[in-house]
DNA sequence: ATACCGACCTGTCAGC
DNA sequence: TGCTGACAGGTCGGTA
């Protein structure tokens, strides 16, 4: 499901209602599990710390998070007189949504769902729930910093995006959902910046011309950007951290409209298959 | 090294 | 009313 302007505005909403917060207790389901990390691991992680901040790095989803230490300082500082030693440990909950996952916050009472796969209770009494009926979805925890593979659309500049494809053999469309290449773009956001760019998903890469390219790179981040500010595209099941969906379907030229007219030029979408994805394209548009 | 393809899961919908 | 097959926003590992 998800791709950056929908994990975007997950995290956003999340920041708004949890940051601040303590997570008390984690009960984490016996499916099969969603992890990266060890059930364990990522209960004794979150149990006790306090939610320092939520943000999206390309399709995951990062939380801050902070613990008092005081007990156990970190290793390699001395303790000075008078002073207490350093006491706070941080680490990062990375949450992964896969196609359906679903990161909410829920009053207590409100009904646990089928596929919910972690609850983590909240010193204000509200609950952190994450959900996922394919189970695609990923949750882990780190010490480090996380960081992504790609490049972030939103902050990248031209000559960044032009080298990523310098020599690719890969069509244009593989290549934009290549998340070591650029990491965000999944299938609806890649269909509908290459129809505003006017350029065929089966070029290979390789192939654009600058200006192909500058017209691609300004549709991506114009792309993303209304996407964002319209809560993201809400096609079968996304919704938003309080549960509500996005509205950028509503702008969607070519991705889910095979066979539906052209909005700039009447002719027919088509759809076809791309290393197994389906990719949506005017066939007189897009060159 | 690069690029395709099936596998991983469950749910839904169209067609018979 | 089933049943079957196609398809779904993502990513990984194996293979050519």
């Amino acid at each position: 499901m998800p791709e950056l302007p929908e994990v975007e505005t997950v995290a956003r909403g999340l920041a708004k209602h949890v940051t601040g917060d303590v997570i008390e207790s984690v009960w984490i389901g016996s499916k099969p599990e969603p992890l990266k990390s060890p059930a364990a691991e990522i209960a004794s992680t979150l149990e006790g710390a306090r939610i320092a901040a939520v943000g999206r790095v390309g399709k995951h989803i990062v939380i801050d998070l902070d613990r008092n230490s005081g007990t156990n300082p970190v290793p390699g500082h001395k303790r000075q007189r008078g002073k207490k030693p350093p006491s706070i440990s941080r680490s990062q909950f990375i949450v992964h949504l896969g196609m359906t996952g679903r990161l909410l916050v829920a009053e207590p009472q409100t009904e646990l769902v089928k596929h919910t796969h972690l609850v983590a209770k909240l010193a204000s009494g509200r609950e952190l729930r994450f959900v996922d009926p394919r189970r695609f979805g990923r949750l882990s925890v780190v010490r480090e910093e996380f960081q992504a593979a790609g490049v972030e659309p939103l902050m990248m500049d031209f000559d960044v995006f032009k080298a990523l494809f310098r020599k690719r053999n890969t069509p244009i469309k593989s290549a934009l959902l290549n998340q070591k290449l650029l990491t965000g773009v999944g299938n609806i956001y890649a269909d509908e910046s290459l129809f505003r760019a006017k350029v065929r998903s089966r070029r290979r890469a390789g192939t654009l011309t600058r200006a192909e390219l500058q017209r691609l790179y300004d549709s991506i981040k114009e792309v993303l950007a209304q996407a964002i500010e319209a809560g993201g595209s809400s096609v079968s099941d996304y919704v938003d951290a309080a549960g509500e969906p996005g509205f950028f379907q509503l702008h969607h030229r070519v991705y889910g409209r095979e066979g539906q007219p052209c909005l700039v030029c009447g002719t027919p979408i088509k759809r076809i298959v791309i290393a197994g994805r389906s990719a949506h394209y005017c066939p007189k548009c897009q060159k």
